[in-house]
DNA sequence: CCAAGGATTGGC
DNA sequence: CCAATCCTTGGA
C-alpha cells in the first residue's frame, strides 16, 4: 500500500541543501510495532559531498559513511558522543556522498520525549542506530510525508532561515557554509538559535 | 593495537 | 563550563 503523501525517491535524489529545505514542515514517521510515533520537521542540515569537512564522507567510504555514498531516500543513524542517535537521509546521486541531518520537530503523535535537537528527536522516535540505520525511507515502517491538509512544505506564515551548521567547528571554513535550515521562530528549533540570514542566494525568486 | 576526538545533552 | 560514554578513524 503506498501512502499518498510519502516522499518518494526523487524528492531524495537532488542537492543536498534544496532536500534540507524542502523537507521543513515535512513529517516524519516511526511506525513502531503498530504505533506511529511522529514529528513535523522544523531543523534540518545539508552534508555537501566528500569534499565537505564537517561531514563523515570527508574520509571516504569508511564503514560509518559508506551509506552516504548510496541510493538516495535512505536512512543513516549513527551514535555521537556515545550518547545521542542522529537519523539522517541520504540525498543525491547514487555514488556521490550525501545527506540531511534532521536536527528537530514538534510533535505530532506518539513521541516519547522531547523532540528538540537530533538525539532527543531520535529518542521520541524511538528510532536507533542498531535498528534503524540503512533502513528505506520508501518502506513503512520509516518514512517522510507531506503534512496532512498542507499542499507545500512550510505553511505559508512560515519562514525557512539558513544559518551556520552546529558544533562542526573542527571543518575550518566548511563551517561557516549557511547549510543550516529551520523554521523562522519556531519553539521547537535547537540551540544556538539561527541568526537570521536570507536564503535567496539559494532560491532566488 | 592505541590514542584522540566527536553532526550532543543535561547539569552545575 | 564540563563530563558522560562509546564508536569511529588514523596512525604506529
Amino acid at each position: 500500500m503506498l501512502s499518498p503523501r510519502k516522499l518518494l525517491r526523487p524528492f531524495y535524489a537532488r542537492d543536498p541543501r534544496r532536500v534540507a529545505k524542502d523537507l521543513l514542515g515535512k513529517v516524519l514517521v516511526h511506525v513502531d510495532g503498530g504505533v506511529r510515533r511522529a514529528a513535523r520537521i522544523v531543523e534540518t542540515e545539508a552534508y555537501c559531498g566528500q569534499e565537505d569537512q564537517a561531514s563523515h564522507a570527508r574520509f571516504g567510504p569508511t564503514r560509518r559513511a559508506c551509506i552516504m555514498f548510496g541510493p538516495p531516500g535512505v536512512a543513516y543513524l549513527y551514535l555521537v558522543y556515545g550518547l545521542s542517535h542522529c537519523f539522517n537521509v541520504v540525498t543525491g546521486e547514487d555514488g556521490l556522498a550525501s545527506a540531511v541531518l534532521v536536527r528537530a520537530g514538534e510533535p505530532v503523535e506518539g513521541c516519547l520525549h522531547a523532540t528538540t535537537g537530533p538525539g532527543n528527536l531520535c529518542r521520541a522516535l524511538a528510532l536507533r542506530r542498531e535498528t534503524h540505520n540503512g533502513l528505506d525511507l520508501m518502506g513503512d515502517l520509516l518514512f517522510i510525508e507531506a503534512a496532512e491538509g498542507a499542499e507545500g512544505a512550510p505553511r505559508p506564515a512560515e519562514r525557512t532561515l539558513a544559518s551556520p551548521r552546529v558544533n562542526v567547528g573542527f571543518a575550518g571554513s566548511w563551517a561557516d557554509r549557511p547549510w543550516r535550515f529551520s523554521l523562522e521562530g519556531n519553539r521547537f528549533v535547537s540551540k544556538p538559535w539561527p541568526t537570521p540570514r536570507s536564503t535567496s542566494r539559494l532560491r532566488p525568486r
